[in-house]
DNA sequence: TTCATTATTTGCCAAATGGCAAAAGTTTTT
DNA sequence: AAAAACTTTTGCCATTTGGCAAATAATGAA
């Protein structure tokens, strides 16, 4: 819990009696490999805190295609934020890549802290924000990169996964086939 | 100033009051093609409402070449959020890509219409959100695309701009060189 | 352990895109 | 109007990536 709390206090300040009640209102979830944390079709009814493990939110195109959109990773917040603010079931799939400890908040639960807390929002604003833009700044420059590199840059962003993962999410999220991922890794 | 009344009032309620306020707060300014409304290295002091005509973000990458990151149409905020908010000199620059009638808010009258009207917080964020979110869905498929199709698609979200902006502005967007965007344009 | 299933690598060739430089076309300046 | 500066198109060829199918390798189930 402490990731969490320390997290949060990044963004804003709060105090001990602010923490116990966010302490509270998170639910521990052991997500293992596969399994999905929220699913399109659905409205989404959870947000997640990475404690361990890593995430990935993906989609299926109109070619019927999967594509990884991303992965989120330790220390982070996934949701499909857009359907959960508006209540409309999601277009897509957050499923752990590898084991993970989530902290799960319930709509209900976040409609609490953000009654009580009085910078809650303002904290999950910012955060919110934050993520979004990093999402943005990562996925620009990788349409002028080639494929080698959008590799290697995952490689050093999530060292650990490349070779634990499906080589389909990672090809996907590259933006290029499996098989030239292949060639590509054989390359190095 | 009609736009942007009707743009805020679909994110929240504000009264004639309210309203009269942020007309108050809001500066039209005339930027002309090719002239810029921020620029990197400087810590931006302003958010652009676009009333009318397009932007472009764009900056340089590691290797010198001036890249496109987006493009921003009438009726939408345009600023470095990231920079504006920490205060931070921005890397970006935001450009007029055709002459733009822009509502302007310094920094001073944003906090004071944060200050004075209930709901503003709420209502920014929410613009904001919704604004990362849809650039992220942009980016995202373009990667699993080819340029051909990023092409039409760019076409068919600016129609009027294709052949009225420089091929680098676009090339750069898209991720091709400007003559392979040359070379799609006539194989079309 | 063995079989079945699934994931990854590889070969072969086609298609897409890039690099570079010259030519053609536009715009701006004088 | 002519010259200069800049933008876009084009040719030529190299490199990258894709498509498809077969071969291997890895994983999981019986």
């Amino acid at each position: 819990m402490d990731k969490l709390i320390n997290y949060l206090l990044a963004f804003g300040q709060l105090n001990q009696q602010q923490i116990d009640l966010i302490t509270r209102k998170a639910q521990v979830l052991k997500l293992n490999k596969g399994n999905y944390f929220s699913e399109a079709g659905k409205i989404p009814k959870q947000v997640a805190f990475i404690e361990e493990g890593i995430l990935r939110v993906c989609y299926y195109n109109s070619e019927g295609d999967e594509i990884t959109k991303y992965f989120v990773d330790e220390t982070n917040f996934a949701v499909d934020i857009n359907s959960f603010n508006q209540k409309i079931p999601s277009s897509e799939y957050v499923q752990a890549v590898i084991d993970c400890t989530l902290l799960v908040f319930s709509t209900e639960s976040l409609n609490d802290l953000s009654a009580t807390i009085i910078q809650w929002d303002g904290i999950i604003n910012k955060i919110t924000e934050k993520a979004l833009v990093e999402k943005v700044n990562k996925l620009s420059p990788m349409l002028a990169e080639d494929a080698t590199t959008r590799y290697l840059n995952f490689l050093e962003k999530f060292p650990s996964l490349a070779n634990r993962v499906p080589l389909s999410y990672l090809a996907s999220y590259l933006g290029i086939t499996q098989s030239s991922l292949s060639r590509i890794r054989k390359s190095i």
